[in-house]
DNA sequence: ATATTCCCCTGGAAGC
DNA sequence: TGCTTCCAGGGGAATA
């Protein structure tokens, strides 16, 4: 699914169709995703307002409306949105559809149904979601430092990798980029996040907020089926030095040792025993 | 409180 | 060819 580059990359291709946008109806062919699809709520609160801001928080795309209240979006791991007429037949595993001015359609395609759509109150004066308040940090916030990662780390025992992930703590950062950021830090994933040195942190946080930010220059990475709202894959694919890359020589330990694969929390994980300590 | 395990769902690839 | 098993960008509830 999509995790922070690939959801940021949405939400950029998005904002400017969206814009301004009047929604006159939403649709829907399932009951539930993730949790269930309210239709009756949406379809009292959304037709005859309109799109004010696109963007993104943790791994939610927020669509601001006017009069308060946002719709949000979370592709899940095989959710994607696209923009087409509204006379274009549903194809297999659309669930969600706004209709929109210029008869437009914005869809939700989500093979897997683990999306969620749903409606939420903005805070008065943060001006973000109501229910997305218990997330935690975003990597490339100015308050994503070495120094707080060092003491958010403090009297943790998870593995490091799993703390990158725990979307209360990190938020974006998903099972590709966690292994990614691990790597080019040199830290083995499996290093209690207690153990880490300052200096450690500081490589840590270096080398994802570099990895994020070369992802949404790419356009985010594509393994199955992740594609822009124009239909494009992700071009980070071709930039990744250890995710889903195990038996193949390490890029920088060279042929004396070769990437493993191994799994934490039920999640695989890719490492190189020669160059992550 | 913190840390794993299981489960939601569907389809494609790999194994036999 | 056909059946079975494993695996997948997430996250939350249920267990230890």
């Amino acid at each position: 699914m999509p995790e922070l580059p690939e959801v940021e990359t949405v939400c950029r291709a998005l904002a400017g169709p969206l814009r301004g946008r009047r929604v006159h109806s939403v649709s829907a062919t399932v009951e539930r995703l993730r949790t269930p699809v309210r239709l009756p709520a949406l379809q009292r609160a959304l037709p005859g307002r309109s799109i004010r801001r696109v963007f993104r928080r943790a791994k939610y795309i927020v669509l601001t409306l006017t009069r308060g209240e946002a719709l949000l979006i979370h592709l899940g791991m095989t959710g994607h949105l696209r923009i087409c007429p509204a006379r274009e037949p549903w194809r297999p595993h659309d669930r969600v559809a706004l209709g929109l001015s210029r008869k437009e359609e914005l869809r939700l395609h989500d093979t897997r149904r683990f999306a969620s759509v749903t409606l939420d109150a903005l805070h008065p004066s943060t001006g973000q979601p109501a229910s997305l308040a218990h997330l935690g940090t975003e990597p490339l916030a100015p308050t994503c430092t070495p120094a707080w990662l060092h003491t958010v780390t403090r009297g943790r025992k998870s593995p490091i990798k799993t703390l990158l992930m725990n979307q209360s703590v990190l938020v974006g950062v998903g099972n590709i980029y966690a292994s990614e950021a691990l790597w080019r830090a040199g830290i083995r994933p499996t290093r209690q996040a207690r153990r880490l040195t300052q200096a450690q942190c500081a490589d840590l946080v270096v080398a994802l907020q570099a990895i994020l930010r070369e992802a949404i220059a790419f356009g985010g990475t594509t393994v199955i089926n992740f594609a822009t709202p124009a239909g494009t894959p992700g071009a980070f694919r071709d930039c990744l030095q250890v995710y889903g890359r195990h038996g193949e020589a390490c890029t920088r330990c060279g042929e004396s040792q070769t990437i493993r694969r191994t799994v934490q929390a039920g999640r695989s994980t890719f490492w190189c025993a020669g160059c992550q300590r």
